[in-house]
DNA sequence: CCACAAATGCAACACGATTGCAGTTAAATT
DNA sequence: AATTTAACTGCAATCGTGTTGCATTTGTGG
């Protein structure tokens, strides 16, 4: 039961690819044109998280965003500890630079990291009047 | 169009605190006993998020996890720098001690925070023989 | 005590995400 | 190259979380 290559699979990982951002669902399929069935964008999406090839944020607003990851990228399947910056405004999702230091308490096991600030981005900072 | 101090508000939150951690909409209503309507828990929980007594948590599970600020909690209104740690086994949230250091690009405002660990926490860890 | 707006409860809705299933297709095997 | 088989696709239906509209109830300030 190994994975497929298929046309979906390889279209939605270089959009994403391209991007150079974290899209949703919504943001991708949007960039497709709409020519790929939204349940198979999703699944598409799930696929390439189990493998490694993508990586999953769950934003602050509760939804899915999901970017490539980049090279040098140590950090195995969903575990990322780098920070996502999520605009308000654009809803547009990046990385930011950082780090963070925690201790966990004696006995946790952390598997997962999801650490999204939000507010406005440059662009929508001088765009919007507000 | 002040505030009312309603048995409904005072329930949940003393709820809240006596718990001692983050609830979802779900585990709190679980505590409350199904006395007080979906709707108006949910109603409840945003007035006490507006009125800075409470904050949310969106885990990386997309949903919402509510916890009372803590006294010395200096952070304003729905910001809170605290990391969280959910357990994926037995989906409690609490907070974790430690900080984090970024760097905000140019021109971006940070007006809030959503920094959650995933894993398995003490008590799941010894109990299930995974 | 009374008026008025805040809070409640019910129903209905919005939306992200998942599941079941029949039909399609990549890819391994001969 | 034809065959076979399981992965993938697409459609419909479903689930879960959270919100909104509206009539009714209930605090609370004057």
């Amino acid at each position: 039961m190994p994975r497929r290559q298929t046309k979906n699979r390889q279209l939605i990982l270089s959009t994403l690819k391209e991007s150079g951002r974290a899209l949703s669902h919504d943001g991708l399929t949007s960039e497709l044109d709409k020519q790929v069935d939204r349940v198979t964008v999703y699944r598409t999406l799930n696929r390439l998280v189990e493998d490694g090839l993508t990586h999953r944020i769950v934003a602050d607003d509760g939804r899915q965003y999901f970017a490539v990851c980049e090279e040098g990228c140590s950090h195995d399947h969903e575990a990322h500890g780098h920070l996502h910056f999520r605009c308000v405004n654009c809803d547009r999702v990046e990385c930011v630079p950082g780090e963070m230091r925690f201790q966990t308490p004696p006995g946790y096991s952390v598997e997962n990291y999801n650490l999204v600030l939000s507010g406005t981005c440059a662009t929508c900072a001088t765009t919007t009047t507000a």
